[in-house]
DNA sequence: ATGAAAGCGCTAACAC
DNA sequence: GTGTTAGCGCTTTCAT
């Protein structure tokens, strides 16, 4: 038994007595080898601790039964959730998950790209930095699979699973209004995503269904930044006239939201109201409670895999599909009747 | 100029002229070409889109660029924030990043071992799901350098990062008795794991230095999950006498926590103090906000990657390193003095 | 400065 | 049932 470095298939058909030929039909479970030889050869795998090399097999197989994922931001936890969703799925059906973040830049996104194609990757499943796409001509070139999630790719022909983000933002507003809200404030994502863009029609759409003229003072633009909410709040603090309802077009900045209502001393639920999109931890033990947009996170990330998947298995041509999933609103204590606080009642 | 399949560096030899050697030349930037030459085939690569394949390499470099992380829980934020510290550090040194998820499960993570060595990783940043580490033996017998974040590997010599936190718990518990507490409870993590464990015994040094008598009752165990803080606190709740501050050993324990006392209407602050271990989002805006021990996230990943890069790059024996980082206790408004509202003050 | 060729570990087509 | 062998794409001596 040698010690020094990796054993292989030769060093498991020596010991075994046979050829590598049989060894790899036994690794592989192909069938056609007598019981005992199989049993040697087990033998000998167990004795030698030989594991297989990925490289290798790649190289012949022209496969790596692994996939890429793509991500703006870990640390927001939308993506860890849909991560989990991909991976579950993934594990099924033996294929291994390579995640990135590309902290919104569609520089490091590139680069990311370009690495994965060097390692070969099945598949790609990403929430691009840059819904324009042109970056990602490289996969497509390679001819290599890519579901896009919550954000599209304008550029590429690819598969993808999102949200109905303007049915959720809808219901959410017309909540607002019915409550008897008039001023309602949204901040809003980039406006060059998908999600940032169709929250903020979603606001537009409910508001023009109702006849609620928009106030531009009320439209604030954010970047899905903790930080942004947390100024685009202040900023609607001072507007002449404060709205009496608050729409966040995302997680991170519902949290930078809610700092700032509490450092403002601005009370939520009585002063002002607010439903955001995308749960957040603290919603159910804040006083009010928080009114949010949830959608399954982790079923996103299962379909992506899906998708992913199926275009991995059937290399044919097959229509571009889209999965459009629905979002609930969820309404909890944080929104309320107006109270005309700022006198105009 | 072919269009089927990917060009490979035979390609690119002959589009420019030239021998393969050549080509593998430039692409290393091993010098000794002449410009002219190497002009020609870096248009080459340009004209034909090739991209090296990192299978090919990998099978004569015997080595992948490729560190694999391996977490127990990817939905617990502290884990993403350590990764973001180790992805960053890692792209520095050219390093690629393959994260996994094993829910804390042993199998889980075998299996996962496994398939990191199949595909080669250079090294593996691990919080392992069973600290005895039998599991992880593989690792050693390949001689893969390995780095233990929060959690020990008994089994294995390995470099490793932790917080102290008998350190940062003392001062929590401490800060709780110098109130005037002494009826202090602990929602414990797993005593089986490192940092469930220390956490207790920082508990039990600080009541001991304080003679405060430790309480069977008001040692309660969990999980680490948002479930069994939420149980945790429900059975505090219940006790005979209440106990009147509690200190929780993790961030998804202190969520479960919090959401039991909006529940149970015990009020945080008032009737129960409280510290958590690991900050949460929420803890800002809650009223009263939470106090809580805090450790450098960014900061365990980034010395993670260090110290494996040193074991990758530096075969040689090296004495094993042990970096123990240390937590730092956020006052906040959830502790106050007791009230002895139980009626025994 | 450049090329020829061996070989990394594996799979699969083809022999026997 | 089992063995032989030709590559997969690349790096790296060793020649020239």
């Amino acid at each position: 038994m040698k010690m020094e470095s990796k054993p292989n298939i030769q060093d498991v058909a020596k010991l075994a007595n046979v050829s590598i030929a049989t060894v790899s039909r036994v690794i592989n479970n192909q069938g056609g080898v007598r019981k005992a030889t199989e049993d040697r050869i087990v033998k000998a795998i167990q004795d030698l601790g030989y594991i297989r090399n990925a490289a290798a097999r790649t190289m012949k197989n022209k496969e790596t039964k692994t996939i890429g994922v793509i991500v703006p931001d870990i640390k927001n936890p939308f993506f860890p959730l849909v991560m989990a969703g991909i991976e579950q799925k993934a594990r099924e059906k033996e294929y291994f998950t390579i995640l990135s973040s590309t902290n919104e830049s569609p520089i490091v996104e590139e680069e990311i790209v370009k690495n994965f194609i060097e390692r070969g990757v099945d598949g790609v499943i990403i929430t691009t930095a840059n819904e324009n796409g042109d970056h990602l001509n490289l996969l497509q070139e390679q001819g290599i699979p890519v579901v896009a999630v919550d954000r599209s790719i304008k550029k590429l022909e690819v598969d993808s699973v999102f949200v109905d983000n303007i049915k959720g933002t809808y219901q959410a507003v017309q909540h607002l209004i019915l409550q008897g809200h008039r001023d309602i404030a949204i901040i809003c994502g980039p406006q060059n995503t998908k999600p940032g863009l169709e929250r903020f029609l979603g606001y537009q759409k409910a508001l023009e269904d109702y006849n609620v003229p928009l106030n531009e003072s009320y439209i604030v633009q954010g970047d899905f930044s903790e930080k942004s909410g947390y100024e685009a709040a202040q900023k609607l603090f001072h507007t002449e006239h404060k709205p009496t309802a608050i729409f966040s077009s995302n997680n991170l900045m519902t949290i930078g939201c809610m700092k700032s209502l509490k450092d403002l001393g601005w009370k939520l639920g009585e002063e002002v109201s607010f439903i955001g999109f995308d749960d957040v931890d603290i919603a159910t033990f804040m006083e009010p409670k928080l009114s949010v947009v949830t959608r399954p996170m982790n079923t996103v990330g299962e379909i992506a895999f899906q998708l992913l998947h199926d275009r991995i298995s059937f290399k044919d041509a097959m229509p571009k599909r889209e999965y459009l999933l629905s979002p609930e609103l969820i309404v909890r204590g944080s929104c309320r009747l107006p109270q005309f606080h700022n006198g105009r009642g």
